[in-house]
DNA sequence: GAAAAAATTGGAATCGTTTCCAAAAAAAGT
DNA sequence: ACTTTTTTTGGAAACGATTCCAATTTTTTC
């Protein structure tokens, strides 16, 4: 029942083309004609259909999302800037919460290959048959998906050195790294090689704990941490998470922040507590959500595009270090 | 150069719409047959076109979220409920931050009149035409839109009711409210008549602050709270944000908590420290969500629903009462 | 003022499904 | 064996836009 381009086109007394042209704000269209037009969408109160433009044009001007869970700030704040960046270019974008589930990530492939959506970004972490993704407009966040899958990320390798570095010349001899190892190739782990490499430097011993950590288990490989190196006097922590849990730990056990003991964290929590919050690596999320889009949307119409973006991060002092 | 239902039709040698009803699983179709079209799908890697089905069916299997911020735990985790469930009934998620923006609601109700989106699910709190939103497929959550729209809430006023008498048992007698009030006529509003009837049955005095917040401004309502009522042992935590604040506020102006004051919020955070959290009422996030989600797909399909459903919430005892 | 070039216009064909109707085949009833 | 009923099948029409080409009109050029 709803008016289409044909009853607009009868209206105006004009064909459908000329029609489309306006809606489409094409030129090559009179002055008055465009101005019947307009008048006659006005009077009919005309909406264009988008299912019928998407099917001709071919594109659906959606993307989507893939996060491992949107209650966490880093995700959230991405999805944010994701969003508002979309919406700039006229694409609409679908959350998906991965929640651990290797599946969803297969889904979104599916859904790109059965054009739902136009592409995507992948937060995640699974492993990938790099022949799936073939002609998949996929960006992906960290993480090395394959040849034809940019990424985006920060300047993980200089920006642990510096946070490293910052604790050792204010004092920390016994430095630690505790981390959660991505399951895929990803740029996360330059941060555990920058560690060695400044202790390297420095002539200190090893203090690591980097594993793969299963949703919830933080706290077992925080204890862990603590019992294999009670003496550490300064931490590197890598991960929002981690950094929650493993400062309340070391309050827990008695240890004063930051006089016995020096943290840094590497997408650490902002604030702690009333006028305390933590030294860390701050990642430039909203840099970082609307260069994903930029590029997902050049990938989409067939652009090239640079397959590793970094982008600078920022150290940011707080009161658990000296 | 994709491959259409046509390709399939003649690979397996039958007609276009015996591909459509195998696709569709629809009966009516012979068992060889269908083993034909099947095999004949796989063959070819047919993966049916989206947009094309849609546009035939007039249907999207689109849904939009609007919320006013995604970083926010309540938001965060009702995205993603709305998200699961909406996937159990073969719908997506577009999710919107309104982000104090008027536009972005205007923006989806036009969406849902292009049919970009099947309906929505609004949790922000911005005053519309009644008219403007006839026919759209919307279900809000705390707030009422009007007679056509649907809405789930929670039992607001019985508990808050709960939750000061709670405080007032445990020996708090000067209690106050404090919380932000919606711009809208929303189900929100029944925690102060709550509080100011329990007020009534003790015979005790109003300490209230109630105001429309604007995002930033959280810090001074509540400090101009304490300064009004510095003698309040008892306060009653309206909303996620404003809870977090007056926490930390109290405790700068070295209050003892639970011992000079007693705190309760409505949607408060749970953890607030390492082995404190604050005692709130706690809304069913997960249940609300779902539901939202069932009357959005009931009124999509055009089946009637009721108008207000209210879900039950949970009273979590923590560290900031006696 | 005629010819050439440029701008405007109309509408058929198209995108890839679903849906409907009529025809054919199979099953059931007598 | 011949109806009658039921099940299966094919394919035209429709969904509502865009895109292209050819036709028309307008403008420019000489």
């Amino acid at each position: 029942m709803a008016t289409t381009i044909k009853d607009v086109a009868k209206y105006a007394g004009v064909g459908i083309g000329t029609v489309s042209r306006v809606i489409n704000n094409e030129r090559g269209v009179g002055d008055q004609t465009r101005k019947k037009v307009i008048d006659a969408m006005k009077a009919l109160n005309y909406l264009p259909n988008n299912m019928a433009s998407q099917l001709r044009k071919n594109e659906t001007r959606i993307i989507a999302l893939l996060v491992p869970v949107v209650n966490h700030p880093f995700f959230a704040k991405l999805a944010y800037y994701v969003e508002d960046e979309a919406d700039k270019f006229g694409y609409s974008v679908i959350l998906v919460s991965s929640q651990q589930r290797v599946d969803k990530e297969t889904e979104i492939i599916r859904r790109i290959k059965h054009k739902k959506v136009d592409g995507a970004v992948f937060v995640t972490h699974y492993i990938h048959d790099e022949e799936e993704l073939k002609n998949c407009p996929i960006i992906s966040i960290d993480r090395v998906l394959g040849a034809n899958t940019p990424y985006v990320t920060s300047d993980n390798y200089e920006a642990t050195k510096k946070a490293i570095k910052y604790m050792i010349e204010r004092g920390a001899e016994r430095v630690g790294f505790i981390g959660s190892k991505p399951l895929v190739d990803s740029e996360v782990m330059e941060r555990e090689r920058a560690y060695r490499d400044v202790m390297a430097e420095y002539n200190m011993p090893l203090r690591v704990v980097n594993e793969v950590i299963q949703h919830g288990e933080e706290t077992v490989v925080v204890a862990d941490f603590m019992e294999r190196y009670p003496d550490v006097d300064g931490v590197f922590v890598s991960g929002y998470t981690l950094s929650q849990v493993f400062y309340d730990a070391t309050l827990d056990l008695g240890k004063k922040i930051p006089d016995d003991l020096q943290i840094v964290s590497y997408d650490g929590m902002f604030k702690l507590w009333s006028n305390s919050n933590m030294t860390s690596v701050e990642q430039p999320i909203e840099e970082m959500g609307r260069q994903v889009v930029r590029l997902l949307i050049k990938k989409i119409h067939g652009e090239e595009t640079c397959t590793r973006t970094v982008l600078k991060t920022k150290f940011v002092l707080g009161t658990t270090t000296k």
